[in-house]
Order: structure tokens, then C-alpha cells, then sequence
DNA sequence: ACCCTACACTCAGAT
DNA sequence: AAATAGCGCG
DNA sequence: ATCTGAGTGTAGCGCGCTATT
């Protein structure tokens, strides 16, 4: 074991006013140092020559790194600590990293060149088109696509121009690099500026130097070919095209064939929204129930592997389409074992309507909701914040906390089993929290650990457990704990007032699905310390304004809540009526 | 986990 | 021409 | 009237600059 050092002991301090490259220069190094063999050539000859070039090319390639897109106007790359920009660029281009006056589309040439530029540049096509001269941006760009099509270099489009534009050749390796050192393309280079600012804090964890987010370079690929098609989903490009374009999912890998799934989803409700009704029954198809593909079916009783949400967007867009006999014969399967809650929840809606249109017997009436209801009538305002000072008294006093409270209590008992240093979990400085947290395994991988943290709740210590955890790692980013939400009187009030017991079943719940658990939670919680023995000494309470209704996530919390006799309630708020403003007349 | 997540709010359509 | 969205930045 | 699904909005470090409408 090779400690990972603390983000602030790896970070630049922001003295040295190439802080940036030191940074960057730290990434090439664990990269080369853990990830070499996940290198090609060519990626290894970057890194070299890109060592090998003087500081101040090297500060001005980070610059650009670190900016949005590949394309600089040179009056743009003004840096004091790097100076003359022509001497620092001359270097890169030499090297192939920069290309010096690339050829640009029109897309490119509008985001570059600012509007009265783009007026004098195009001034011939402009008037060709009979445009009026005010003509604002995007309507002159709607204008022009069609005639200038032809991507040009800026000193074709624009002889004139006062300054010279490049592109940065290397960002592709360099996303590369990022998602090796991250294990994802989320998190950027302004992690290490955050961490050196204070305003992130991260736990230190121990880690094997093999450990990392990706074993194979097939891996890196897989990853960087998934995120280049939602790219262009997110871009807007027609479905039609990325669907052709979506690669297998890869067969070994359960975290990247979850990703390919969830793509698979991502492009299934876009072809929706474009009318291609096959082509996203195909896509949730594939991502609902990957192995009906291969010869080998899962034997009745055996929910598929697949993703819950494309099965039930599969079967309502069947149910849109008036395919109700096909819907049906696909549902009752899922509804005899259903994958998870969520399954079961949207299938107790399906079926009976999927049912009811084929002139079916209905199932069993769906028990009423069984939680107890309140109403109030209440001045307007924020409902969450009307309802709890309404309901707070001295004796009796109510926070608002959603989630915060519940898995912060959760995420302080169980720390030591989340930041667990196990393979695979933990590989750089900056981690909120296990790279593996919301895969199947999760727990399994842990089970000791977390019955260790829960059995602090059977004899009482997992108060001082708590405690101690919110004071030594007070302010350390976490998944579960957010540090703002909770305050010490909210902390003793609920170490006071709610049961081991409860606790423990709710961290249970928790840990069976921490993903779909781990929110959902009513909105507040009132304390009676001083209730008489044997009525609850809390209760939650979720509030609805008009207008609005429980989501699935909160229905089955309360219907747990009520499964195990804990006290919850929804309180539903009506608008007192305002006395009219009157406008004077 | 800034194309994600969590929550409230809004609208439309079915019953 | 004041307001605003997006970006760069530490 | 009630339920349901789908879509939208807000917020995510905070500040200053600038391009655009
Ligand atoms: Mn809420
Ligand atoms: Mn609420």
C-alpha cells in the first residue's frame, strides 16, 4: 500500500503563478508512473515532448487544455506569466501540438470571430443574401450555412484579420490522460485549483499502486467512444445516425455495460421525441434485456439484468402505440419478479391499465395509500419553511432536512466502510466518494465492514461513533454526508430522539439499494424529546403545497416507514387567501 | 457525478 | 443601453 | 376530481469581464 497523498499536499500552491502546469505536470507523471502500459506510442512521445518543450510552451499548452474547445484567437492567449504568446506558441506548432491557421466551418468562424468582425469578414456574402446590416448573429448564421458550407482557414475567410487563430491539436489525448488520472470526464483540472482554494476538502485513502479505474486499454476506448455519442446526442445530432454508430457493450465489464445501457436509454427517449418510435423500442430493448439477444434466456422467476427504466419505457411507449397484448405479455413476467421497488412500483400502474384496455379481470385493487395525511391552511410563503414554523415549538422543534439527516447519520456511522481502501474504489486525491459506489456489488464487496459500523447501533455506541466521525472528518467531501445541512443541535437532537433500531432498519434500506434509497426522505422532522415512554419521540413529516404530490422515491419510503411502524406523515397545505393589494385608481 | 441529480412546479391527457 | 449568459480564473 | 407521464426550472465556489441582445 502506497498512500495517496492528501489533495492539498499534491495541489501547486497558487504562489507560483504557473501553478497550472505543475499541476498538469503531476497528472503526465501518475499517469506515466501508473497507467504507462495503457499507453501507445504515440501517447508516450506526447508526453515526452511535451516534457522536452521550454516552460513557457509548456504553461501556454495548459492554458489552452484547460479552456473550453480547440480553437484560439491569438489576442486571446494574453498571459503575463508566460509573455511574449508568439514565442510560447512558435514551440508547439513546431511540435505538431498547435495547427496554425487550421481550416475552419462557419460554426467555428461565428464562435471566434465576435459580431461587427463577422460583418466586415462576410460583408460580400451579406450583401449577396440581401441581408439587412443589423442582422443579429445567430440569424446571420442561420443565413449564410447554406452558402458557406466550404470550412476555409481565417486567412481566407478574413485576410484582414488583426490577430492569427490556432487549434489545439492534443485535446483528445489530453481528455484521455483526464479520464486515466479521474476514472472519469466529470471531474476536470479546476479539481486541483478547488482542493488548493479550501473549497474542497478530500479524504486521504489509502490505495495499491495497480490500483485504478481501468485495467485495459479496450476499456479507456470503450468509455471514450460511449462519451463521444452522447456528445453528439447532447449536441443535437438526429438519433438515427448515433444508433448506427453505438458500439456492443462490452461483455466483461458490468460498470461500462451499465454505461452502454444507460446511453442505450439517453437515445431511446430522444428517438421518442423525434417520432422514431421502433428505433427506441430497439434501444430500450437493448438496454431492458440485454441477453435475450444470445440463445441463452434467464429461466422464469429471474428478473433480467438489464436496466428497470428501459423495461418500463419499453412498455409505455408499447402502451402509446396501442400495442397493449405485446406490453402485457411482456410485463406480467417482469411483475411475478421484479428487478427492484422501482419495478414493482411501475408495474402495479402498467399492468392494471395494460389490463383493463384488453378487457381483462383487474389484479387485486391496490392497497390505499397508507400513510396518515394532515391538512393545513397556511399564509403563502416557501411550504416547507411554513409548515415547519408552524409545527416548531420549543419542546417540540421541527428541522428541514430531506435527506440530509438520515443518510448523514448513515454516511458518519459507516464512514470507515465507504472510504474503505479496496481495489478499485479509490485512485486519485480527489475522490466524494468510491468510484464503485452505485455498482452491483458495492455492498457485497463491504458486507463486514457495514455490519461492523451497524453493530455500533445494537448497545448505543453509534452515538459517540457519530459524534466522533462529524467532529475528525468534519467538512471532508462525502456521498452521503452533507456537512452544511447538519448542525450539532440537529445532530443530538436526533441521536436523543430517534431509536437504534429505526436507525438500523433505515440504513438497511439504505444499503439494499443505495442508489434509488438514498433519497426521497420527507422534507422534515420534529423532535419530542420529551414525549412520555412509549410514544415516538419524532416524526417525519412530508409536505405538499397544491399543486404538488408524492414522488415514487418518497411513496416508498413512507410505505416502509409505515411497514415498520415509524411515525411519518404527509402534510398537505392549502393558501390562505391573501388580503387583494389594491392598486390605487 | 454540471447532460447529472434531487426536488417542486406545470401542463396535457386519460378515466 | 441595461441586462444577461457564458466563460475564464484563482 | 384524480391519477399519470412528461417536461421545465433551480441549484450546484464566487467574481469579473465581455459579447450579445
Ligand atoms: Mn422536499
Ligand atoms: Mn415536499
Amino acid at each position: 500500500m502506497t498512500p495517496v497523498p492528501a489533495a492539498s499536499a499534491v495541489t501547486a500552491s497558487l504562489n507560483d503563478p504557473r501553478y497550472y502546469l505543475a499541476n498538469f505536470r503531476f497528472v503526465l507523471a501518475w499517469v506515466v508512473e501508473r497507467h504507462g502500459d495503457l499507453l501507445n506510442d504515440a501517447e508516450h512521445a506526447l508526453v515526452a515532448c511535451i516534457e522536452a518543450l521550454p516552460e513557457a510552451a509548456q504553461a501556454l499548452l495548459v492554458r489552452m487544455v484547460m479552456r473550453k474547445g480547440e480553437h484560439f484567437r491569438t489576442a486571446r492567449l494574453d498571459y503575463p506569466e508566460i509573455g511574449d504568446t508568439e514565442a510560447a506558441l512558435a514551440p508547439l506548432v513546431e511540435a505538431g501540438l498547435v495547427e496554425a491557421d487550421p481550416l475552419l466551418d462557419l460554426e467555428t468562424l461565428f464562435q471566434q470571430l465576435r459580431l461587427p468582425e463577422l460583418r466586415r469578414a462576410l460583408a460580400a456574402e451579406i450583401a449577396a443574401a440581401g441581408l439587412p446590416a443589423a442582422t443579429a448573429k445567430a440569424a446571420l448564421h442561420e443565413a449564410l450555412a447554406p452558402r458557406l458550407a466550404e470550412p476555409r482557414r481565417l486567412t481566407d475567410w478574413w485576410p484582414e484579420a488583426p490577430d492569427r487563430l490556432v487549434r489545439l491539436a492534443v485535446m483528445a489525448t489530453c481528455d484521455r490522460l483526464r479520464l486515466m488520472f479521474f476514472g472519469n470526464l466529470r471531474q476536470d483540472w479546476s479539481a486541483f485549483v478547488l482542493a488548493e482554494l479550501g473549497l474542497r476538502h478530500y479524504e486521504r485513502v489509502a490505495i495499491t499502486p495497480d490500483s485504478r479505474a481501468f485495467g485495459r486499454r479496450e476499456e479507456l476506448d470503450a468509455y471514450l467512444a460511449l462519451h463521444r455519442l452522447r456528445e453528439r446526442l447532447a449536441a443535437g445530432e438526429p438519433v438515427e445516425a448515433l444508433h448506427a454508430e453505438l458500439p456492443a457493450p462490452m461483455a466483461d465489464n458490468a460498470w461500462l455495460a451499465s454505461r452502454h445501457r444507460r446511453l442505450c436509454v439517453a437515445l431511446g427517449r430522444q428517438a421518442e421525441r423525434e417520432g422514431q418510435g421502433e428505433a427506441a423500442l430497439a434501444l430500450y430493448r437493448r438496454a431492458g434485456w440485454p441477453e435475450s439477444a444470445s440463445a441463452t434466456p434467464r429461466g422464469p422467476g429471474t428478473p433480467p439484468a438489464g436496466s428497470v427504466e428501459a423495461r418500463i419505457r419499453h412498455l409505455r411507449l408499447q402502451e402509446r402505440r396501442g400495442e397493449h397484448a405485446e406490453a402485457l405479455a411482456l410485463a406480467e413476467p417482469l411483475a411475478a419478479a421484479p428487478a427492484s421497488e422501482e419495478e414493482a412500483q411501475a408495474l402495479e400502474r402498467l399492468v392494471p391499465r395494460l389490463r383493463r384496455r384488453l378487457g381483462l379481470a383487474p389484479p387485486a385493487a391496490r392497497p390505499e395509500p397508507d400513510h396518515a395525511r394532515w391538512s393545513l391552511t397556511l399564509p403563502p410563503g416557501p411550504v416547507e419553511a411554513a409548515v415547519r414554523d408552524h409545527l416548531h415549538d420549543a419542546a417540540a422543534p421541527v428541522h428541514y432536512v430531506e435527506n440530509a439527516l438520515l443518510t448523514g447519520l448513515f454516511g458518519l456511522l459507516c464512514w470507515e466502510a465507504i472510504f474503505a481502501p479496496l481495489p478499485g474504489a479509490f485512485f486519485h486525491p480527489f475522490h466524494q466518494g468510491p468510484a464503485d459506489l452505485y455498482r452491483e456489488d458495492f455492498v457485497a464487496r463491504r458486507r463486514d465492514r457495514f455490519d461492523a459500523c451497524l453493530a455500533r447501533l445494537d448497545d448505543g455506541r453509534h452515538r459517540e461513533a457519530i459524534r466522533a466521525t462529524w467532529r475528525e472528518k468534519q467538512g471532508l467531501a462525502s456521498p452521503f454526508v452533507q456537512w452544511g445541512a447538519l448542525d450539532d443541535s440537529l445532530l443530538e437532537r436526533a441521536l436523543a430522539c430517534l431509536p437504534a433500531a429505526d436507525l438500523r432498519a433505515c440504513f438497511e434500506r439504505l444499503l439494499e439499494d443505495p442508489k434509488a434509497n438514498r433519497a426521497g426522505l420527507p422534507d422534515l422532522i420534529q423532535f419530542r424529546p420529551g414525549a412520555p415512554a412509549g410514544e415516538p419521540r419524532y416524526r417525519l413529516i412530508e409536505v405538499k403545497g397544491p399543486g404538488d404530490r408524492l414522488q415514487d422515491n418518497q411513496r416508498r419510503w413512507l410505505a416502509f416507514f409505515h411497514a415498520r411502524g415509524m411515525p411519518a406523515v404527509v402534510c398537505h397545505v392549502a393558501w390562505q387567501a391573501v388580503p387583494e393589494a389594491r392598486e390605487d385608481g
